[in-house]
DNA sequence: GATGAATGAGTTTTCATTCAT
DNA sequence: TATGAATGAAAACTCATTCAT
């Protein structure tokens, strides 16, 4: 797994800078409030200077989306592929989306969820092809347990339960108390399979 | 239950006409993307008599807050009060906060949720103040259901997945298909205390 | 003299109660920044109620300026018809101009001058009309002085400067210091006559 | 002295192009009256590049008076070390005053009288401070000419007097009848050591 | 006369974007 | 690539005035 502690994967150049600032401002202060100066003097240079690097706003959200979304896949391949069984799978997967959501590219992953509809229908639409393999990758898993009776509930309703606890921790979890990321893959884990 | 259909069981005053409009609007397209001119255009009188009514733009979006509280909380009780034993209470909190999520005030919670960071700190925080007694019927049931063991997690983080949960059905829950609220209800309740 | 200590010698018609504060806020805040609804709220009624009384805001602005005239007017005939010698006219002159202008129309005295520009032609029309019968008065002691030798300069330009001596009072004058309307009135009636 | 003709001594870049502007255009209409669009309009740019050169219209207002300040109190220096008995340098008081006020910086000398309360308390302050250094200078002259006997009233009343007949001179005194601003300060210079 | 909701033109200010240097 | 002045459309909000009740 790439170990880089940016937002998403990316390297330092003026783009990657750019990103990051992005990507935490649309965090703390969502898409529309944040102007194109705040970034600019994020990352010390002009507003102007901006546009030599991306042609919209618009285009720098999807950029820290694309990137997210194309590191977490990756994540998510890797996290598939360390384990045997689909219960090993999952919880593999619950703590790398886990990581993602409150560690490493939270930030941005924060944004793609909050800022969606500040994209464009095209942005929307080649995002929502990116996302479509990533969920790929969860419903293979949880197919594979529904088949092996690990629970009722419809995979892909439960993908979607998944997805709102996830997605909500950041509301929440923090790093600096006693609950650890693996003991909340823990209990997640058992929202699917029961516990023990 | 209140069996207003309105966006917050708001009646037909002005002031309601221009709550449902606004949370209508500020779900579709965000606060800071929903003009005062767009509010005003929905419900058919020019931008500047919207201020007869609010002072601030600010003020409408806690206003929609405060009425999807106080009216849900009451849906809360109500809850709670229709069963006698802590795990009836809990299926009727799920249907009750699901009811308001994706049903009748399906545009003002969202809007809660989403469009929060919008208000000042000074609306946040009484905002908070009403959100507290919200949570603390939750938590009540929850807390007694894990007295009598019925799950082994912190009541706490329990109620942090199930806003998770419900608070995301919205986003892909839709009232015309074969799942009806009872039977996703029925599913969330089996993440809290096991499948059967 | 009249000694009503309204701002104009006005009664306490709702008119008048209007002017008044009228004239206190316009001269506090300037007749720009003095809204309707100001107004209103001084004298406790709607802001729409105003217009069963004057027809629009500048008519209001006239009738403070008006009443302020007429009222002063009949008081500078009083102030040379209390005297016999064009020296002692002067001082009486002075002393009444000085009494408006710190004194008891200080308010509506102090709007004249400094909302002037804010009348359209036509008022400002009407209003010096009123002004023009106002210096005649003072012309015709200055010119009597002027004829006895009792100063050199021209009596048109003297009274520009007493204007402007008196005129600047209010924004230094304080009636709670030592120095009283008659010791300032001895001062300036040594600005033309000399010091004894 | 400073021979630039401008409103008060500012060159030709974009922001003193703005002030010169600005300074016109509250005299006539006064600050309230003017509107950001119409400045812009007076130097030829679009509203909005207006708040490139300041933050706010107030600011505007503030550096009208700063700069006029500054030129003044300079012209009053030169004045006051132009001369060598103080009745010398009253008289060339007088005139350095009564050129400001009627001559070159004649616009935003009326500016600074008339919109003075159209400063917020802070910028007042900040404006009072230099408005002290500029009566310091009168002040020294005029208690040196009380000291040898030459007037009997007290010193700061005459300086009030002196604003008063200068300040108010813009109102009726023109550069193209017969007086000139020598021949109007010579009078003035008497009504504070008499006719000769 | 009084009310208060509504109007609609107008205000200052913001901000993504452009472009000459 | 970077700058920074300029653009121009749009935003929230104001306010004198109207008018049905």
């Amino acid at each position: 797994m790439p170990d880089n502690p940016s937002v998403h994967g990316i390297d330092d150049s003026p783009r990657g800078r750019l990103l990051s600032a992005a990507a935490r401002l649309f965090r703390e202060k969502g898409f529309d409030r944040t102007t194109v100066r705040d970034i600019a003097a994020a990352v010390g240079i002009q507003s102007g200077s901006i546009f030599h690097h991306f042609k919209t706003k618009e285009d720098i959200l999807f950029a820290v989306m694309e990137e997210v979304i194309r590191f977490n896949t990756e994540r998510l391949r890797q996290a598939v592929a360390g384990a045997d069984c689909p219960r090993d799978q999952l919880r593999n997967l619950i703590r790398a989306e886990l990581t993602a959501t409150v560690g490493d590219t939270r930030e941005a992953m924060t944004v793609m969820v909050q800022e969606w509809r500040c994209l464009g229908e095209d942005n929307q639409r080649r995002a929502l092809a990116l996302r479509d393999v990533y969920e790929r990758l969860w419903l293979d898993v949880l197919d594979r347990l529904h088949a092996e009776g690990a629970f009722r509930a419809d995979p892909f309703i439960m993908r979607r339960l998944l997805t709102g606890m996830i997605g909500w921790s950041p509301n929440w979890f923090s790093t600096n108390r006693r609950l650890s990321v693996d003991d909340l893959a823990e209990i997640i884990v058992e929202r699917v399979v029961g516990e023990s």
